[in-house]
DNA sequence: GGAGGAGATGTGAGCGTTAACAACGGGGGT
DNA sequence: ACCCCCGTTGTTAACGCTCACATCTCCTCC
């Protein structure tokens, strides 16, 4: 079956020998140099196309220095906030014609992301996006290639790199005075896992509203995301007497406690209001559809990488920059006026 | 700001010299041949690190010809299959030791796959793995660069390429049968976009039971695998009288379904039975806690990446594979025996 | 004690492309 | 008529690495 004389693709000498010329005039057809004579354009066209030749893009990334792709370090893409944000970042980039290459962590520690940073690094990517909201992984920033241009999503503050964020202190501010503003005495947290920087930004917002009215600041409830871990803190608040408004920190979370209030028989909005975080695609669809707090992930993305390419143009006088999407207050039918 | 002796990282030869050894010494201890002595080993590492010098994997590409980088062509891969498909794929390739280069499609046609496939040829990819489970992916498939294994998710009898797929005619006769055997006279189907190829699977099965036990088969009602088809499409059968019970082509859709019975005043399970498909982690805290058939998405992905190796390593004698996942089906509250 | 062999290291070529420069011809200005 | 310049094409040398082969040393075996 396989013949022992291995037949190699095509190279450009051989488009070159094909058309009658130099291999350079193929290599000035194919980057589209001006002088070169449309005749002899042509010519060479049809030899590519005849020999089905295709452009060998690592010895040319060999001599320009350039690979035309992009890394992107990201954490569990089966989330639906990094997948969105990745696919905004693959969109945008390819439509910057670069390609994209994507290690996703398991787990965020500093040591991933760094190993992840150092193979990217080698394989010569042009910029690279991390989009590791974890405090965690904020150190292995700090020493990255300096040579080599980076963006952060949800970065932090980690002085030298540019970030792209949401503003989720404003997102959590517009939760909680919404609900304040229905009546209600105070506002209860369930929160994210601790390490999240996300998940500081929404507690601060919502402790702020609550400082400035002047109520009392439950003691926020533990939470990792997933719609059990809202379920059981919701269960718990069930359990909690004088609890009418709750702000979660995100939508899977929220929708686990609202299971938990059914089970118990307790009414939403009628006797606990509800505010999630991030608007995923179902939230309009729970029961009763989610009062919820819209993340814009594509926005994030396209940022990104319009940072990212920005700063590779400048080159060595970049000022990191930073940009923050607004988040969008989406009122539903989980909230309502308190009862009493 | 930026000197003019612009300073280039250091090679390979660079190291050498720290070391005084020859650049090929530097070659063999970086790629643990076993023939170099430990004290030139370890002087040379020092080297490495003193340098702080990275391994150029381009020009290492350039001459071994192969990149250690594995392409995937995906669809929407904001949706929860693909994503986490994406990630299984991700996942494994890089526990073998590969990198992944992602092209993400917004719409699936011929010609954006055919495109898709190029690029990834022309950056060197040593193989490929499609997720493309619309039937007009397809012949996109049919004329891939021969000299690069492909493998295809959900990819259809498409002839020449390996294929993973999950057994969606099995999983749909899964749900099709419990809903007989709880006694409902015929079962309702909600379906996905016509041009999926799961979709047809999905039909299938639920038509295979169906008429083999003799029940008369309902029209399908056309769906877009969103929420909001699914809602739209509970509002309709609401409206027809003596349907019991319904599979719904996925869970989003059954999300948006059960929404419609809510709003209607329908309960569920009690008037009216509900199955979907997928089992997304948001499915078991639906109200009620939606009865659905699993798909192993990571399965999906590692058997991809573990037949596009096997392809790798057979080279040119190898025959096409084909590797069924099978899907497994959850009860949960969503279904329950006929009242009537 | 010399041949043979295995282990350790160095040398030169080449992977397929682009960059820098050279060469060549023909028109326009003086 | 001469020179210069521009548009077009070709020639040669990198880019940073691995592969094939040459070399050298030291050990073993008869």
């Amino acid at each position: 079956m396989s013949p022992s004389h291995e037949r190699r693709p095509p190279v450009m000498a051989d488009v070159a020998t094909k058309a009658g010329v130099s291999h350079q005039t193929v290599s000035r057809v194919l980057n589209d140099h001006p002088n070169v004579r449309a005749e002899t354009r042509a010519r060479v066209l049809a030899a590519i196309h005849e020999l089905g030749y295709r452009r060998n893009m690592v010895a040319r990334a060999l001599v320009t220095r350039h690979t035309r792709t992009l890394g992107v370090v990201s954490f569990d893409t089966t989330l639906y906030g990094p997948a969105s944000t990745v696919y905004g970042i693959e969109q945008a980039a390819r439509s910057a014609g670069y390609f994209v290459s994507m290690v996703s962590l398991k787990t965020i520690d500093t040591a991933g992301v760094r190993d992840a940073l150092g193979y990217l690094a080698e394989q010569g990517v042009d910029g690279i996006v991390v989009v590791a909201p974890q405090r965690s992984a904020a150190p292995a920033l700090a020493d990255v290639p300096t040579d080599i241009p980076v963006v952060a999503v949800e970065g932090g503050h980690s002085g030298d790199v540019s970030v792209v964020s949401v503003d989720q202190v404003h997102g959590a501010r517009l939760a909680t005075r919404h609900l304040l503003d229905l009546g209600h005495e105070t506002v209860w947290h369930i929160g994210g896992p601790p390490d999240w920087l996300e998940v500081e930004g929404r507690i601060e917002g919502w402790r702020d509203v609550l400082v400035s009215a002047g109520r009392p600041i439950p003691e926020p409830l533990p939470g990792d995301w997933s719609p059990r871990s809202g379920y059981q803190a919701g269960l718990r608040l069930a359990a909690v007497p004088g609890v009418t408004a709750v702000f979660v920190a995100n939508d899977q979370m929220a929708l686990g406690a609202l299971r938990a209030f059914a089970e118990l028989g307790v009414r939403v909005p009628e006797q606990i209001s509800i505010v999630g975080f991030d608007d995923i695609p179902e939230s309009e669809f729970f029961t009763p559809p989610l009062t919820t707090v819209r993340q814009d992930f594509g926005a994030v993305g396209r940022w990104s990488i319009e940072l990212l390419l920005r700063q590779m143009e400048a080159g060595a006088e970049w000022s990191h920059e930073r940009h923050v999407v607004p988040p969008r207050f989406v009122a539903r039918a989980s909230t309502a006026p308190v009862h009493a």
